[in-house]
DNA sequence: CCAGTAAGCTGAGGCTGCCTCCGGTTAATA
DNA sequence: TATTAACCGGAGGCAGCCTCAGCTTACTGG
């Protein structure tokens, strides 16, 4: 049903010079970086970057998306991890990473967690499923406060990952995560 | 030491104006409100505005200076509040509803707290010496767990504001500030 | 009441970024 | 090699930021 016929030679070269210029700059100047340096960056018009990817989160998702689902990946394996909670702690912990790739990415992803109509919508729902289950697993062992939902607990992620973010050093999004984590044990 | 002398009938005149406006845009459309409509709907110039507000974070300081400083004072009267714990709690409740008047806030001041030079930075630092005793107090009462610092607390709140900004509904920063806290009783 | 002057005001203009649209180009195909 | 659908480019319109040179005006003291 999705078979869409191959990209034009050109097409397809344009196409993934932008991302690699999309990639470079939304690191360093985050998601906020501008579209007409990528395009400039890529050798291409501008006219070609919104060929391509008719908005920035266009853009934005088809970089992330393999990451996403790789998150999805690593819940799946965990939940078979011998200790419920330290699995889910360590879930999030890569999640905040990955939400910690590109200034101002956060917001992004919390809000399309609210925007069903959103690109990134579906890819952070995926893996949201699959990180509720982490979550039940963790409260069905008496591991976790059962009063927290896994959206609450999502939310409160991306909360430490943008404090984090707004924060001088490294690893202030670790340290932010683990001091909620602790508080939500169940006692 | 500081003593100005008397802005011009007119010049005062703009400023109070100007200041109007700035409220208002800025409560409406958050903080990155246009400068230029604000000039605009204040029936002057652009050059006036930054005449008298040569940045947006100079307006921003200046409409919100008074609010920090009647946080201040809310976390001094709080000191002598019987149960250490619930002053802690109620002022930093308080204190995200403030932070939470302008969308697009929480990331400036929690930026102000890491930049020395910033305007903002001088009224959010003496706010947070007073709050650094609330929850001091709240320690040396045992009803605080030792080991989280005024600073993390502080962040912690500007997290719970910021997801609480990101939630569809009302509220949602005060569920997750007591989430949060409720995990940092000392046990 | 008036003239001199510093303080204040203005908005055009230069800059950057967003996004659209259409005339020109080119890779694929037969 | 000719045809053509797909693709490309970038000018141009819009909005916002900020500055600066030239004009206006509220104050002052005579």
């Amino acid at each position: 049903m999705t078979d869409v016929k191959p990209m034009r030679a050109d097409a397809r070269r344009n196409y993934e010079r932008l991302l690699e210029e999309a990639q470079r700059a939304f690191a360093e100047h985050g998601v906020e970086a501008s579209l007409e340096e990528i395009a400039r960056r890529a050798g291409v018009g501008i006219g070609t970057l919104y060929r391509h990817f008719p908005t920035r989160e266009a853009l934005l998702e088809t970089l992330l998306r393999a990451r996403f689902d790789a998150q999805a990946e690593r819940a799946r394996e965990l939940l078979t991890h011998p200790e419920p909670l330290a699995a889910l702690h360590t879930w999030l912990a890569g999640l905040g990473d990955a939400t910690g790739t590109f200034r101002g990415l956060v917001e992004l992803t919390a809000d399309a967690l609210n925007d069903e109509s959103s690109r990134l919508y579906e890819s952070c729902h995926a893996m949201r499923a699959v990180g509720s289950q982490l979550v039940e697993r963790a409260k069905e062992a008496g591991e976790l406060r059962a009063d927290v939902t896994a959206h609450e607990l999502l939310l409160l992620l991306h909360a430490a990952s943008w404090a984090g973010g707004h924060l001088p050093g490294e690893g202030g999004m670790q340290r932010l995560l683990a001091l909620v984590f602790e508080g939500l044990r169940a006692s």
